[in-house]
DNA sequence: AGTAAAATTTAACATAAGATAAATAATCAG
DNA sequence: CTGATTATTTATCTTATGTTAAATTTTACT
């Protein structure tokens, strides 16, 4: 648990009862690479936090398998488009290296919300930044050309070529595995 | 102020005494067509309501101006990566119409919350509608094709077209205005 | 109403990225 | 270690969108 205590430090600092509270609806899990950790078609009601390993969002369009996000250690990963609606996700979680994560129940999250408003508080910290970076990725993804969008990556995330396929990559970037490989080329 | 209270209500109804608080840090703005409300280059410390009108957040990338979101009556807009972050913002807000707004002050907003945990609760769903909007938006355009872009647009804000200049409608969907009338052009 | 300015469309050409297929390289299971 | 599978690259051709410029339409101002 130090690990997710000290993420949790950097948005809000919790009491020593908030902080009981919270490790009663945490549980660890360890997950093999390429294991699916939450699959399409269910309501979001974890939230993770990698303490080992890499995890991915993936969804399908037109039956071509689309990366929406990595996730790192020491970073929290959840469907959030589920989590906040309450609706069956259409993406799915997979670790893209074995990995050990802590699992975070959220419907008893939530409802300790109302006993530690010190709790909504860090996740509402929490989800604001998700929310900022989200904010800059459409902004990304928008009017960066797909080479600019592979540079930043790279300068972002320098080890996301170590530990992750190209092909998760590609789609990550809004493009195909070919032109990828294309702008890897050029240099 | 009943508007407002009314778009509250859609995500927690609040007391009486915490509806009072909020009003006291509001106050009424209207601003002329085309007007910024908002300049480049401050930090974000106001959140609007729209009354009446229509705002969409730009900003410049390459000299070129880019729309970032549209919003209409008895919607929210702020400029959330600053908001969020306390740093200077590279965005502006302009009322594409003459308009009425409420403008909440968030820097009193933000103490509020220590006061109020139902307000602190209001906003963090309100945004957390919010960051899930965001999240379906990098999904549409990642990896749709500008047309089916324009096509989902006028699908959910068919008056979209009649209040909004074509030329903002565009950078909005990540192409020129050249595309954009080449795409309507086909139908 | 009449003019200037701004917005939109049209046209011609350029280019980045998609699609498909084949070749090569890397990884994995036995 | 070897063969099979999977990942990546390379090649060719196609297509959507960008760029620039000009034509047309709409809007705004006096």
């Amino acid at each position: 648990m130090n690990e997710l205590i000290t993420y949790f430090n950097k948005y809000n600092t919790l009491s020593e009862n908030a902080i009981k509270a919270i490790s009663e609806i945490c549980k660890p899990v360890n997950i093999k690479k390429n294991q699916d950790l939450q699959t399409i078609g269910h309501t979001c009601r974890t939230i993770y936090f990698i303490k080992k390993g890499v995890a991915r969002i993936y969804y399908y369009k037109d039956d071509i398998e689309i990366t929406e996000c990595f996730a790192f250690e020491n970073a929290i990963i959840a469907r959030v488009e589920s989590l906040f609606t309450g609706k069956p996700s259409r993406k799915a979680i997979q670790m893209v290296e074995n990995s050990e994560l802590i699992a975070i129940n959220s419907t008893k999250l939530f409802d300790l919300y109302d006993t530690f408003p010190e709790i909504e508080r860090l996740f509402r910290k929490i989800f604001e930044a998700a929310y900022v970076d989200t904010v800059n990725r459409v902004e990304s993804i928008q009017f960066h050309s797909a080479e600019e969008r592979y540079n930043t990556l790279l300068k972002e995330s320098p080890n996301v070529l170590q530990r992750v396929p190209l092909k998760f990559i590609a789609s990550y970037l809004g493009i195909t595995q070919v032109s990828l490989s294309r702008i890897r080329g050029i240099r």
